[in-house]
RNA sequence: CGCGGAGUGGAGCAGUUGGUAGCUCGUCGGGCUCAUAACCCGAAGGUCAGAGGUUCAAAUCCUCUCUCCGCAA
């Protein structure tokens, strides 16, 4: 089995070693161009072109990939199959029949759901309690392609992006060697999407990452884990931006004495979301919609991530604070 | 040359009319004892990112370099 493997961040390298290791020719891995990153501008490669170096595999970055020299630089590596994870280009529909088997894909979700670009992310932002990967073969669609094989795995309440994504990645690099290894029961027993359960999973963008402390406790600790580590969630404090690595649900039950309990559902309601309720041990408590947080790991301008009692230290939150704008 | 913030004992910070450094915490030693981030006493620990310059004297002023971070792409 010859197989071109097609992905760009790390969340594709476990894949390609699972592949290399197990043995399978890969005449070409194909990766997205060196990129301009971070503050200089300069140009990084991707993790899977640091992965191909090392595994000594031949390397290409074509800025497009569905030109027809592409397609030409593709065939002649003569693949039986196309393996793509997190590439980052969309294939039309010339590539996709460029190998006997055509071309397959790993997904970050348990599809129909959460098709699209970030959906480890969408999981955990919407307090999914379960996620997995799927695997597929690529039709001309975003993530519509029929379902070849699933894995679950639970989100658990410590769980953020970072954990999740390395969770999957692993459980996917598993899949896809399954996968590719019953290609042709796969092939003769198609099992396509169902479209009515299917949901989307956007690219995250500057407006996702901001909180709205409107919404409840829990969806706004959903938002921050995740969102760790990057790009992290924010909201804006004294003009400027601070960024919100960790919080945790506010558990008013932990207080036994009645009354100070019911003194502070009376509070809460009457204060206005954003505003800093008051300074614990574990770090400043938030007003929210319903209920309110405490935030562990905050970010200013121009720091590093700090837990909570180091950034109060320092100055930080003062009880009457408004967050947010 | 995209814009901006910052580099001070282990952590977070203060310290610009220039005079060899302070706070909160941690650490170590001792004491006390039941105080919900325990308290008291004591100690260690810093060439103030680096290089050069101005000056009687620089963390503090000038120049250059390195590193980290936020924004923008």
């Amino acid at each position: 089995m010859r197989i071109v493997f097609m992905g760009s961040p790390d969340f594709a390298v476990p894949s390609l070693r699972a592949l290399a290791a197990a043995g399978y020719e890969i005449p070409l891995v194909v990766t997205q161009p060196d990129r301009a990153k971070g503050r200089s501008k300069k140009p990084a490669p991707t993790q899977i072109k640091e992965a191909a170096l090392e595994l000594g595999l031949p390397l290409w970055q074509p800025e497009n990939i569905n030109t027809p020299q592409s397609l030409e630089k593709i065939t002649q590596a003569k693949p039986d199959i196309l393996v793509v994870v997190a590439f980052g280009q969309i294939l039309k529909k010339p590539l996709l029949c460029a190998a006997p088997y055509g071309a397959i894909n790993l997904h970050g979700s348990l599809l129909p759901k959460y098709r699209g670009a970030a959906p480890i992310q969408w999981a955990i932002i919407n307090g999914e309690k379960k996620t997995g990967v799927s695997t597929m073969f690529l039709n001309e669609g975003m993530d519509t392609g029929d379902i070849i094989y699933k894995a679950e795995i639970p989100i658990n309440e410590e769980d953020n992006f970072a954990t999740l994504y390395k969770g999957l990645r692993g459980l996917g690099a598993g899949l896809l060697l399954k996968t590719v290894a019953d290609l042709d029961a796969a092939q003769k027993d198609r099992k396509p999407q169902d479209d009515s359960l299917a949901s989307y999973a956007p690219l995250i963008k500057k407006e996702h990452e901001k909180i709205n402390w409107q919404k409840s406790a829990i969806q706004v600790c959903n938002l921050i884990r995740g969102l760790y580590p990057q790009p992290a969630a924010y909201t804006n404090w004294e003009g400027k931006r601070l960024k919100i690595g960790k919080a945790a649900v506010y558990e008013e039950e932990s207080y036994k004495e009645k009354s100070f309990k019911e003194k502070v559902y009376e509070e809460q309601s009457k204060e206005s979301p954003g505003k800093v309720l008051e300074i614990l041990p574990k770090g400043p408590r938030i007003a929210c919609g319903q209920g309110s947080v405490i935030l562990e790991l905050l970010q200013p301008e121009g720091k590093n991530m700090m837990p909570a009692g180091d950034f109060q230290r320092g100055g930080g939150l003062k009880a009457g604070d408004i967050l947010g704008d």
